[in-house]
DNA sequence: TTGCGTTATTCATTTTAAAACATAACGTTT
DNA sequence: AAACGTTATGTTTTAAAATGAATAACGCAA
């Protein structure tokens, strides 16, 4: 029997290294909108980011797994695109799983 | 079967109101240092805070939970003091209970 | 009644993080 | 070969957050 109250549990999970968050709930939206747009420009204007702090997002990413999750190339048609590689697909797919999870346990222990 | 890494999934819980975040990690190691010294002066140098923040922390959980966490005189005997109150003493403990449960569900997804 | 150490509060300063700006490089398309 | 739109990067500006400094209020103790 909970109590009536506006106070409420909220949380949120993350990913990271020895060199501190790698990635949680906006990496991952501007990794599917990379995935969408074929952009990390157009990722970041969706997100009202700077491409510049996305295009370094992008890069501590590939640089923290190990592996690139985003590949790039410049020039060419439209000027050039970014596309996910496998291993960033598993690990948007991964992090969602974690994230439900998170959700099903914050859910679970709303008796504030 | 993990495959090994340097990767590790971690997270925070709080507890928040319409207005935000109310109570988390830091918020409770304050008031536990408060509760231990009796000063949010103490407690506050103790986490190298300013007192500043401090006082103002206390302030607004003393007003998220709707009762005070914490009680505070001024003057007297050692220039003044603070205190939990019940309700404070309970979050704290609140907190904590949520929280190593937040543990056991990491400790249990570590599977990166 | 003076001093002490704390709570309480405002205001100025510093630090930090993010955004904005400016170019260069690149390879299709026209 | 010029234009286009994007990636790639360094530099500058802005905005937000934290800190520090300053001051008042307070009540006990000496």
């Amino acid at each position: 029997m909970d109590k009536s109250s506006s106070l409420r549990l909220n949380g949120r999970i993350w990913i990271e290294t020895e060199k501190g968050r790698l990635l949680g709930r906006g990496r991952v939206e501007l990794l599917e909108r990379i995935q969408a747009s074929g952009s990390i420009r157009q990722a970041a204007m969706q997100m009202k980011m700077s491409y510049r702090q996305a295009w370094e997002y992008v890069k501590i990413l590939n640089e923290g797994f190990g592996a690139p999750l985003v590949m790039s190339v410049r020039g060419g048609k439209g000027g050039g695109n970014a596309i996910l590689t496998e291993k960033g697909i598993e690990t948007i797919q991964q992090f969602h799983a974690l994230n439900a999870k998170l959700q099903l346990f914050l859910a679970e222990n709303q008796n504030l």
